[in-house]
DNA sequence: TTTCACCTATCTATCAGTAGGTAGATAATT
DNA sequence: AATTATCTACCTACTGATAGATAGGTGAAA
């Protein structure tokens, strides 16, 4: 997590700002974490989001845009690879020993402000959309096998991940590989 | 959540805290809200909690000890009771809108110190412990049928539990009973 | 007479945010 | 081409609010 040249200040504090709010949470991060991070004065950091709320929403906006891009990337793969490359997002969290920003943003929920709480249900909508379009066409492929309804098993699965990297914390870091893996073997249709 | 005449000022700042902390999280609540909450200045709260990090441990023990006498109440029962009993409490939790303490200490875990750290592990471990023995008496009883192993399931239905307050915070409230009652359907033995 | 459960008053640290200044790059005007 | 004006991206210095915590005092109960 280091400024690379490449980028500008302002992407720079978004990346450290995400950062932060996935280790410690959006409340426990101060402007003078990212200034000792990046070299640059707290007052200047306001120069380029006048408040913390601005560089919240931001941050958020960045995930999406991601989210996206990778939706893109996968649009023409099996929905197996789809439903991977999902969780790859969480296998990155995990290595890093953080938490999903949907995740640490909700339980913070109740203490930011508006603009944030609607940039991150957006986020939440997109995520849900997604998961449940992979699973509506897998198993019209037959590449997954489930009883109950697209968004639910959807809702299912996603809370399995938001979860299991908060959770892990607690038990075992090893639990996240295993229920990752559990989840993509329970969806295999069987062949019997 | 108002002061019970019965209960000593020692407890009643510990509910307090623990609406707070699964409301906002750890680091949003300050001695001032308790203080404004129960009608005591701020300093006679370090009488009973010399700093913040004793409150905390406080109000994780009474999770644990809550935990324990709803096991030991439901121990004559049946798995389908004792799961339906533990969802009660996420049902609890969900109809105040607020989230699990587990999933919220866990996004602050890196920001507390260590004695919080340690008394929500020993939460986290009590929980997995309990849930995933009535899923082996479930399965050994055919009340339950599942494929993967007991403690695995365990871990598949805790974290929806623990994400779905989080998660229908952002969605639709609604989700969390969607969810609670798809688990307990699928839970049941197929009878073909 | 000691303990309990509070109080007032205060401390230091830290927070987000603001005012106003500046060096250097860029653009506009002469 | 030379000069002038404006913009960008920082800086120093500061504010008011709030945080957790402490010292020492008080009245009532044991």
């Amino acid at each position: 997590m280091q400024k690379n040249s490449l980028m500008t200040t302002r992407d720079t504090i978004i990346q450290v700002a995400d950062h932060l709010i996935r280790d410690k949470g959006f409340n426990a991060f101060s402007f003078k974490d990212i200034s000792i991070a990046i070299g640059i004065k707290t007052a200047s950091i306001h120069y380029h989001f006048p408040t913390k709320t601005d560089l919240g929403i931001a941050t958020i906006k960045g995930h999406i845009e991601r989210l996206e891009a990778l939706k893109a990337e996968l649009e023409n793969k099996s929905p197996l690879t789809k439903l991977e490359g999902f969780f790859s997002i969480y296998s990155a969290v995990k290595s890093e020993n953080k938490v999903c920003i949907v995740g640490s943003l909700a339980t913070d929920l109740h203490t930011v402000e508006e603009g944030i709480q609607k940039e991150l249900k957006v986020l939440a909508e997109k995520i849900l959309e997604w998961v449940t379009e992979i699973l509506e066409e897998g198993k019209a492929k037959n590449a997954f096998a489930f009883q109950v309804a697209p968004r639910t098993k959807a809702l299912l699965i996603i809370t399995n991940m938001l979860a299991i990297v908060q959770l892990s914390r607690l038990t075992k870091a090893d639990d996240f590989t295993l229920l990752k893996e559990t989840i993509i073997q329970e969806l295999k249709p069987k062949t019997e």
